[in-house]
DNA sequence: TATATTAATCGTAATATTGCAATGAATCAA
DNA sequence: TTGATTCATTGCAATATTACGATTAATATA
């Protein structure tokens, strides 16, 4: 085990997961706020910014872009990150549609 | 290691991890999904609907309490569970926060 | 009281994740 | 060409997660 069944679940429901699972560590909730935020988004200010080893925050980069909500451009010997801002829209109408269940007609049954 | 390094990120950051972790796994997906549908939410249900095993069911039902997302209430032999309305309405302003970062004033760099 | 039902807990095996040192690949600058 | 810079990859140790059989605890029913 620590093996996921995924085939007893849907599509959606797997996809949702595979969503909120790389928002499950705070390196990669960091990364993307500063692609949000800052300028510079080189894979080294990343590094600077937040405080891990340069191979662990180049993994959670490959994690960002394997699921495509980040995309790199190589300039020079650097690399340029950015958010996949088509990716990131299409992630969050899934995700909203699963945070935004109507909660109203539903009655505490506890 | 296998440690995530929390002291390293704001509070926010790790809250954020937080939440998306519980919905980083397609079970707990599935069961806040059902206790949004259908009227019964006993966990017993919740084991015949997804196909896993009674005792894995009540560990995600275990996490998703943590997190104050569901609460059980003891009926009987059963335990009936349901939405913390006002827990998820809190951790729905935190993930949206998050996801709806603008990102039409930021130009592609990359 | 004895038995059945329901769900939590315990213990454990299998697998996944995290983090980093060491190394490698690619480009730049002298 | 040599050395420096930047980042990806490899390999590995430590820890976390997932899943479930076995058991326990609590309540209901005969």
């Amino acid at each position: 085990m620590g093996l996921v069944k995924t085939e007893m679940f849907t599509d959606q429901q797997n996809k949702i997961a595979l969503f909120a699972k790389v928002f499950g560590h705070p390196a990669r909730v960091s990364i993307l706020q500063h692609l949000f935020n800052i300028d510079s988004c080189f894979c080294g200010d990343l590094v600077n910014e937040i405080g891990l080893a340069q191979p662990t925050i180049s993994q959670h980069l490959k994690e960002l872009k394997h699921l495509g909500l980040i995309k790199g451009n190589v300039e020079g010997t650097s690399v340029c990150y950015c958010i996949h801002k088509e990716n990131w829209a299409a992630m969050k109408t899934v995700m909203s549609e699963f945070l935004n269940q109507d909660l109203s007609k539903k009655e505490d049954c506890c």
